[in-house]
DNA sequence: ACCTGAACACCGTTCAAGT
DNA sequence: ACCTGAACACCGTTCAAGT
């Protein structure tokens, strides 16, 4: 039932993702989808549940445990396998946001994140102000405000700041009639040196050139440090 | 034109800007507007335009200065004069999500930010990251798994883990079949346990009790210390 | 109980015409 | 050069019927 829009949308897009596509899917030939669920809602709200459980199951196989003592390793872990069925499902992220209160999943899987954190010595309080600290990070994807790869709501985001330097004003200025390219530097010169001393390390492409990944975990690891810190704060 | 648009997504929301009744706004009363513009997708990256444009005026007018030793405290005050023009229009984040990329003025925002990184010591390589890690929040909106508030896509975001533990999953109950609310608390202990202790502070609401400017200023201090102490042993 | 067809009110977009 | 009307291909959703 939900496993079709799921499949449809791996494969086509959400954007695909609509009940007459949906019911052509399932065999049936029409709408009857209406019998089964209420508003197509339903379904989007479904479908993230599925996502989400699939998730938790990740997490479990990976075998990281719910609570622990050291509690910053196990939850990086947590958080990166997250990331790593998220990435499976690019479309993902984007649902999350409008409608992850309403899963259970992913309420379980964020009751977990605060057994943890409890259990390696965080307050209520604190492990409270880390939830919102980590925002979307805290279930492996992170909000970019530009995106090179060109595919919206990827997980993890695309890459941030000089990297469209080039590709995001190269658009705007082909569509609407902004400065050419050459001035582009002259415009954003900050960017384009930026862009132009970390792009030489990978020098065969000016637009994707940000390690998403190792991007991603940076500044995860600078919210755990973070967070660790005034956890030992509050100890002593 | 673009303003039109600003103006009935401040009024009826993002899904009520209609090439209809773009037109009808507009005195003229049909699509006409197919001659200025040749999509519909050149009307929101615009208004994203608009709205970048609206955050660097902003900007300059509370005379944030776009260089600094003391890098700090400039750049937050630039990101929360940011984040206010943004909860004046609580549609804009979600849109700046998907086309970020197209806006120049948004690329000029970024822009002043990487120069007051350099100019308070970033190196290109650190200011890179430091964008990575911040995300939206350099712009000033972060992303948040649970909105009990129930607006989507509100700037700053919701509230986040506890505040929904309720919220949620009562819908999530009453809509799918879940469990009653009253074993809420032996399905998501921790959460439950979390909600009890904080929400004591402020007893009147068990959903809307997160200060959401509080806890976004808490991230956005987690992460630009963070980054300040990467700066330092750089320099050392 | 479960499915279906036709229809309704809406989209974005095209295109041949109007002035 | 600028606007318009009618039409097309799509949506989600309703509802009276079918079995």
């Amino acid at each position: 039932v939900l496993n079709a829009a799921v499949t449809v949308a791996d494969e086509d897009g959400l954007q695909a993702v609509t009940m007459r596509r949906l019911a052509d899917e399932l065999g049936a030939e029409a709408m009857s989808l209406y019998y089964h669920v209420a508003r197509k809602d339903d379904v989007l709200d479904g479908i993230v549940d599925v996502i989400a459980a699939e998730i938790n199951e990740a997490v479990e196989q990976a075998g990281v445990p719910a609570a622990a003592a050291d509690w910053k390793p196990v939850m990086r872990q947590r958080i990166l396998a997250a990331r790593r069925v998220l990435l499976r499902h690019p479309w993902a992220p984007g649902l999350f946001e409008t409608r992850g209160g309403a899963s259970p999943a992913v309420l379980r899987y964020y009751d977990n994140l605060v057994g943890l954190m409890r259990s390696g010595g965080f307050s209520n309080d604190l492990a409270h102000h880390a939830l919102h600290a980590l925002g979307s990070r805290a279930i492996g994807f992170s909000q970019e405000l530009f995106d090179p790869g060109g595919q919206a709501g990827r997980a993890g985001g695309g890459s941030a700041g000089g990297g469209s330097a080039g590709g995001g004003s190269t658009r705007g200025g082909s569509t609407r009639g902004g400065p050419p390219p050459e001035d582009l530097a002259a415009q954003f010169p900050h960017l384009a040196g930026l862009m132009a001393e970390i792009a030489h390390d990978d020098p065969d492409s000016t637009l994707g050139w940000c390690d998403d990944q190792a991007e991603f975990e940076f500044g995860l690891d600078l919210l755990l440090d973070g967070l660790d810190r005034l956890r030992r704060e509050h100890f002593e």
